[in-house]
DNA sequence: GATATAATGTGAATATATTCACATATACTA
DNA sequence: TAGTATATGTGAATATATTCACATTATATC
């Protein structure tokens, strides 16, 4: 495998995800285009990324989905469930717990934790356990990947408490840039920006559309 | 303005936030260096970005922030406050209802809409409102930016109908992808992708830290 | 079985994004 | 007020990402 590259390592994920609801439509076989199609992408970009994860398929008869689909599992990883935990239940944490879309991506969310004792559910499938056991969990269960979802103050110290325990990837929703060892892997999600962006751009396309008259 | 880049403004409003930050931290002057740390990108960068967006500073003196915020401010536009709707008051859409966070950058939730009638509560502050009445909401009060957070089954038909009404910008929590005009601007959050990602490279780091044994 | 057709796979070409590097202007020092 | 050090601003160079284009080869047809 090349250089890992995340832009491009996203965009499988995609492929494969489109690829899977075209499996469960009952299709046997696809083309780079209909991919493309779906995903939207060129299918010169399909071709190429594939070509970079040694995945193939037959000259002129396309991907055999079911084939495709077990190559592209052994790269991405779907075999094995990951098991990932929530520290900070608070509005987004708690949405997040209670998602059952992470499910059927292999993705297991085993124990959320936070400093609000009353927050504290032992006995409840997926339990809510006190902030302080935080560290000896991961230690024990081995847990890799976390979810950040404590308020702004709290968020570089919980971050570094983590990985100190183990932690190696994060997926934050604090909106500001935490600092990490670069053996740590983190992805930010930041909302706020997210709508910022989108009001440029649709006050850009009004001003466009007043500039075209 | 040069042809609008989505990175390029983006990263223009991770500058901002930088700064402010650094204005209620009582600084009066930036170097390009400083806002470069802050962020995370090089200060050539920065530079290149302000220079592709007739950002100015003075030479030798680096910036002087209150003259660089309001410039920025400008072009980013933060002199009105943008009406935001959420339309699918479940778990994220709630949450995001809730979040104070949003205010202060000048983006106000108005209303939130949900098909399921028990949600409905028109007498807080930001009422929840019954699904049939959201056209007629966008209409009147000219909504231009949506927050969609419906169950994937119901997500395209929900984007139509919000375009349909006159919504111009929609934020997309469903992970899949929407069809649209190009004119109406859809930024997509697929959380379950951000995790899978986050696996993906943290098995990647364990197989090079073996590797390099 | 021979032939035509159509889709892959991939270097080469192009486009986009980032960094380099330095001439320029200006704030500070003495 | 002259001299110097230092950060900007931006073309040019480099790096990264995407698209082109076509030789290749498997499938379908006759
Ligand atoms: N809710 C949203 O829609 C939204 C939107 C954008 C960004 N965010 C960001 O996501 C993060 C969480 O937001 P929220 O709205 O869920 O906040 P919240 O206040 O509802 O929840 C935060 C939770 O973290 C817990 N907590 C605080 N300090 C902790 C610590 N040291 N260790 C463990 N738990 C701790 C609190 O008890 C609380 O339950 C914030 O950084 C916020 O800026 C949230
Ligand atoms: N909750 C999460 O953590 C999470 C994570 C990743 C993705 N998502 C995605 O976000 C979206 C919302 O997820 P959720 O967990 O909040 O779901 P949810 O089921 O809690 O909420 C969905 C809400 O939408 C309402 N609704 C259904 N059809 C509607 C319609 N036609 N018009 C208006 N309202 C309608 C429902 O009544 C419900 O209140 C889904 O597409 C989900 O896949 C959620």
């Amino acid at each position: 495998m090349k250089k890992a590259n995340k832009i491009l390592v996203t965009r499988l994920y995609r492929y494969r995800d489109a690829i899977y609801r075209m499996k469960y439509m009952g299709l046997v076989k696809v083309f780079s285009e209909n991919i493309a199609d779906a995903v939207g992408v060129t299918s010169s970009q399909v071709r190429k990324d594939f070509s970079l994860f040694k995945l193939s398929g037959n000259k002129r008869g396309g991907y055999v989905i079911d084939d495709l689909l077990k190559k592209m599992n052994e790269s991405l990883g779907k075999n094995r469930t990951q098991d990932v935990i929530i520290v900070g239940c608070g509005h987004i944490g708690t949405a997040l717990k209670l998602y059952k879309g992470f499910e059927k991506k292999g993705i297991r969310i085993v124990a959320g934790f936070d400093i609000d004792e009353s927050k504290v559910t032992r006995d409840a499938k997926v339990p809510i356990l006190p902030f302080q056991e935080l560290s000896q969990f991961i230690k024990t269960k081995k847990i890799k990947i976390g979810i950040l979802a404590v308020p702004e103050t709290a968020a570089q110290q919980v971050l570094d408490q983590m990985v100190q325990a183990g932690i190696e990837g994060i997926l934050n929703f604090a909106p500001m840039r935490l600092s990490h060892q670069e053996n740590v892997v983190v992805n930010n999600v930041n909302l706020g920006l997210e709508l910022e962006t989108i009001i440029y751009f649709v006050g850009e396309i009004e001003k466009k559309q007043y500039e075209e008259k």
